[in-house]
DNA sequence: TCAAAAGTGTTTCGGATACACCCATGA
DNA sequence: TCATGGGTGTATCCGAAACACTTTTGA
């Protein structure tokens, strides 16, 4: 796993001379969401002696914001190339109350872009950063108090994740690469916070033509043996651009 | 109308000083919706001795983004508190491809996010600013070539105002107070692009329950005189926050 | 009197919803 | 053998889409 690579020697010495290497009054924060157990997770960073918040950081000055989103993701998680957007951007000059940090460059007001991603809980190695103690896996139904407007910022991507469930289809970044229908239905029941139909679900999801059956079944578990699926990478790609309507 | 207030004396001074009042390396750009004619219009300023271009402005050290985008928002319509929306933040570092501008300030690179807002047509007074020799309306399938990556800001602000109908109702900031169904009508077909049923149109629109008929009708025109209707303000404003689900 | 626009109502169809039965498995 | 979860099919209903006739008005 990439350790962060902070061209500074200490943490007095990046937070005043952090403007060489990043763009001043800016940040990009990733609301990072994965599936365990039938709940919903999102990755979450604690300060040295400090609060929990949004795995974050800067942008480079020649880097485009996608390229910083990415890099930061990959800095926490290991994982590259996986599902990331923006979301949007949170520019109350405010929104920093508290803000204790003193530098010529982190002490001023900071805009933050906010990125969603999608990623496979188990495919994670949390990482903390030079600045944090811990990082790992919180339920969305269980966070703990957040710094600054991060709670906002993740509710808002919550919001969005979930008015995108109309429009696209979600699973090919959450779930691992075979998966059952019922692991596939408790994702949108999780992200959606309403049950849905078993049958009628199905029935939805396969009349999308994402889907391939294969010829296994997940055994081990008690009950019945229920299929085991994995996207049509294809198809699926073409939808998430195109878009689809599936209606919840 | 408010002239635009530029603590500067010159253009010169503003490029190399802009950075005491503004932020460095962030903007905000407003694609400026209206309807007239049966077309929709976006509102274009035209640089000095230069292309067309979105117009756009700075953010104050203590403003908010919002505030920021309200602000040129006023500067170049006179209007206020209208439909004003953030829909997306624009970071390629090679966005400003061929920018001339010289200054320690305004010649960096700029991160600008995209807002897009809705006003009455009829209620702007254009206003170009220091900078600009023209600002007028633009019919959105007639638009000239845009400075850097401003097409592709309207695009995208085209593209999310189409998304957001299916959600949200449109019509309040774009049409007179009092409108018939006729143009409310043309308003959703040219944001989508595409002819709609005249009799089906009138009936889910009136569904919502957000339409007031007026008594009077629409005289003047040839053939038969239309209803007037206005919308119910109170239950508007609650559609758009709560949301609602129209499908076209 | 006629063409063009506007107002209104009915039929039809498809997709979403609700719902029931059978099968497999481990306890 | 039974409780639990998984697989599949059918009836129903509601809302969207398709569609036709009448009315008004200026030319």
């Amino acid at each position: 796993m990439a350790k962060r690579e902070l061209p500074f020697q200490s943490r007095q010495e990046f937070h005043e001379e952090g403007h060489r290497v990043f763009l001043p009054h800016l940040s990009v924060d990733c609301v990072i969401f994965g599936f365990h157990n039938d709940a919903l997770k999102v990755l979450l960073l604690k300060w040295k002696q400090g609060p929990w918040c949004l795995p974050g950081g800067f942008i480079k000055h020649r880097e485009s914001i996608d390229q910083s989103a990415n890099r930061i993701l990959k800095e926490r998680t290991g994982l590259d190339s996986i599902f990331l957007e923006q979301f949007y951007a949170f520019g109350d000059p405010a929104r920093e109350k508290g803000k204790r940090v003193k530098g010529a460059w982190i002490g001023k007001r900071f805009i933050t872009i906010g990125y969603y991603a999608l990623v496979e809980y188990s495919q994670v190695f949390p990482q903390p950063d030079l600045l944090s103690s811990e990082c790992r896996w919180w339920d969305v139904d269980e966070v703990p108090e957040l710094i600054y407007d991060h709670k906002e910022i993740m509710n808002k991507a919550l919001y969005t994740l979930r008015l995108s469930l109309n429009d696209h289809p979600v699973g090919y970044n959450l779930l691992p690469e075979k998966f059952t229908m019922p692991q596939l239905q408790k994702l949108y029941e999780t992200i959606l916070g309403e049950p849905l139909d078993r049958r009628n679900f199905q029935k939805q999801m396969l009349s999308l033509n994402l889907l391939i059956r294969l010829k296994e079944r997940k055994t081990g578990g008690a009950h019945k043996a229920p299929f085991l699926y994995k996207f049509d990478k294809k198809r699926y790609s073409s939808a998430l651009q195109t878009g689809l309507r599936i209606s919840f």
